[in-house]
DNA sequence: GTAAAAATTTACCAATTGGTAAAATCCCTA
DNA sequence: TAGGGATTTTACCAATTGGTAAATTTTTAC
């Protein structure tokens, strides 16, 4: 196979057209064949981020294993050979998918201890979620489609960037219950539930609407949502006179 | 392999001794071509189940798309032809294991109005739920992987069938609320999160168990979850004081 | 025991899959 | 404007997909 073009190998010429380098220039100065990556142009990135986005469309509705590259690229407009070009092959493309969509999803997710009121903490972060539901649904659903399979190709990825969020934003919580200024109830679990049921407004778009007898749910849908879901944590999170034997 | 077959050829176990046949001989009687279908044997109905299970983990797995009949039948020691023996093709093979989900999902539905206390009767809904997530999370994924991809599949069916359960259930919590037995919230939304929660716990109980550090759930766990649940529900749901203001 | 029905296997198939290798084209820069 | 890297296309490929049709074997009814 000898590698996937782009390395060159074979060029002698150092290249490096002595102007300025902007990005990396990862500097390999191997004195053999240096290669000089000549850095990402930013038509090259916009490509990127066209496949991008069309895969996560693709994995979001058939799953990895259902979703083709053929498909992938012909939706763009380009070969499915082009798009190897680009990606070196479909768990990579894939990996990258995921890899955007939970970075998006932690960015939204420290918001908590950023407050210092829980009410209205617990409110924007509520709110937050289910925005994030709204504006990128297809993401959602490829990250909850690899969940649902066991995470065979992420779980590793989940375990070490949402692992230790989750652990923060529960102290954030066992802290204000320290206070006094929430209940205590088993904060883990509650953040679950928060998850879930946010998430829900993307993956379930679909069943929602049908039930409601709706081609899709609409703004206010999502505020009743909203209206219900912080009613019912703000509520359950209310100090509270008899303490519900939480763990 | 060529035998692995497993069944028929030595056990007679089936037989039925051309005694009595207890179950229907549907009695066709045609004049013309008579063809007498001969009624599904036992030992028929149970290859079929065989199949509907294999099928289940495999469509929960890979869904749709990325499921393939080569391995169902693999997994359960038969050849892909033999499978498509008893289910014409793949598409029908999906109902069905859709619809067998879909009604033990929905049997588990009308307890809400059963009991009269609205508390009562809730968390046993609740709990019910919960139960089956555990029981046959299987199901479950299918069912929502076929929910994320905008049920392409199996959208009739879902609103031909829940839709008017739902209304059922929605009606129920509405006359509680009139007789002033719990708070007026939107009783549909309510719905959509209690099942989604739920499902949750079936759906991405690999990432709460990652997450939680453990290589799956335990009995622990989902009574953990159960006890939040109803606490947040029950809360939520409390006559109180000022009304939430919901539609 | 025998004929018929049921169940299983064998033979094929066309289409699609992800992927490699290399040739051809494009386009920027010196 | 020429050279060379960046990009695209063309050629192939082996494996797998769902499916049809027909033979073959097994079970069952009588």
């Amino acid at each position: 196979m000898t590698d996937a073009r782009q390395s060159k190998a074979d060029t002698p010429a150092p290249r490096r057209p002595k102007t300025q380098r902007t990005t990396n220039t990862v500097a390999p100065a191997a004195a053999v064949d240096d290669a000089t990556p000549r850095a990402p142009t930013a038509s090259r990135l916009l490509k990127e981020q066209g496949i991008l986005t069309e895969a996560e469309n693709h994995f979001a509705q058939f799953g990895f294993e259902g979703a083709s590259l053929e498909n992938i690229a012909a939706a763009i407009g380009i070969s499915r050979h082009n798009l190897l070009y680009y990606f070196p092959n479909k768990e990579a493309l894939y990996q990258r998918v995921l890899d955007d969509v939970l970075t998006q999803w932690l960015a939204g997710m420290d918001d908590l201890s950023q407050s210092d009121d829980p009410q209205q903490a617990l409110r924007r972060y509520i709110r937050a979620k289910l925005q994030y539901s709204r504006v990128r649904p297809q993401g959602a659903k490829v990250f909850t489609k690899e969940v649902i399979a066991g995470a065979p190709r992420y779980g590793k990825a989940i375990a070490e960037r949402v692992g230790p969020l989750l652990k923060t934003e529960v102290r954030t919580f066992e802290r204000w219950a320290r206070e006094g200024r929430i209940a205590k109830v088993n904060f883990t679990h509650l953040m679950f539930i928060i998850w879930s049921v946010t998430q829900a407004y993307a993956e379930q778009e679909a069943q929602f609407a049908l039930l409601l007898g709706k081609p899709a749910l609409t703004e206010n849908d999502y505020k009743k949502a909203e209206e219900l879901i912080c009613h019912l944590v703000l509520r359950g999170l209310e100090p509270a006179r008899g303490n519900p034997s939480t763990d």
